[in-house]
DNA sequence: ATTACTGTATTAGTACAATAATACGGTTTG
DNA sequence: CAAACCGTATTATTGTACTAATACAGTAAT
């Protein structure tokens, strides 16, 4: 697994997103170990502690759980995963297209400029 | 002027790219005074002193200047904040594409959700 | 000139995210 | 059993964004 992340937006949040995102495409299957809280940490080259935040917040919301000294699986149901990644993309583009806006830019010139940038 | 701001990000930046799109769109035209830093800190409900932060990076981009004592003004060459808008648009466009792209989601899927959220 | 605005600067305090360095106990494997 | 992994918890420290409370000097209007 690649983590790409943005060394400007909190990295706890960007876990989260990329593992519910990994589960939801299917990347993951049910009851599937995953890598260790280290391992993440280390591979990603961020504290442990933050990996450990992350995946706290990801067995909260039901998409994975532990088994103490034993590692972390995935959820039998990964419909959640597929629910809160589409959520998620739902508001992202809320706060596109406000944001856009909020520039003077409308709906088609966001279609052309996504155009623009998908064409790379 | 409207200050809708998110809370959930910087509140410097977002100063910023509200009063360079207000330039850009022609809202206010070269030379203009704009409201002074403690207006808009009463305005939009922040401290003075994030405002004059903003302010002064607006400066050193060239956008705005100010006269000690008398205020804030729009600079001569207003196409600076047009082309910085610009910019900041596409920025805007291509982390939203990479972001949907990390989610799961091609450029079709954007421009059908963009469709969803522009029709409220 | 006095008054009431301006921009500007400084210092301190708060909140949060992330790092760092450990430590403890459970699980698995040889 | 012992070693090498696990998850989990704790405490301290750093960096950043924002707030808070002032203070000072320039400008403009009465």
């Amino acid at each position: 697994m690649e983590w790409r992340l943005d060394k400007d937006r909190p990295i706890c949040p960007q876990i989260e997103e990329l593992l519910a995102a990994g589960i939801a495409r299917g990347e993951f299957a049910a009851g599937e170990r995953l890598f260790s809280v280290r391992e993440v940490a280390l591979q990603a080259g961020v504290n442990p502690n933050t990996v450990q935040k992350a995946f706290s917040e990801l067995e909260r919301d039901g998409l994975i759980f532990s088994r103490a000294g034993s590692g972390w699986f995935v959820s039998e149901d990964t419909s959640r995963a597929v629910r809160q990644v589409e959520e998620l993309a739902r508001l992202r583009t809320a706060a596109y297209y406000q944001g856009m806006r909020a520039l003077g830019k409308e709906r088609p010139d966001m279609i052309r400029m996504l155009e623009e940038v998908s064409d790379e």
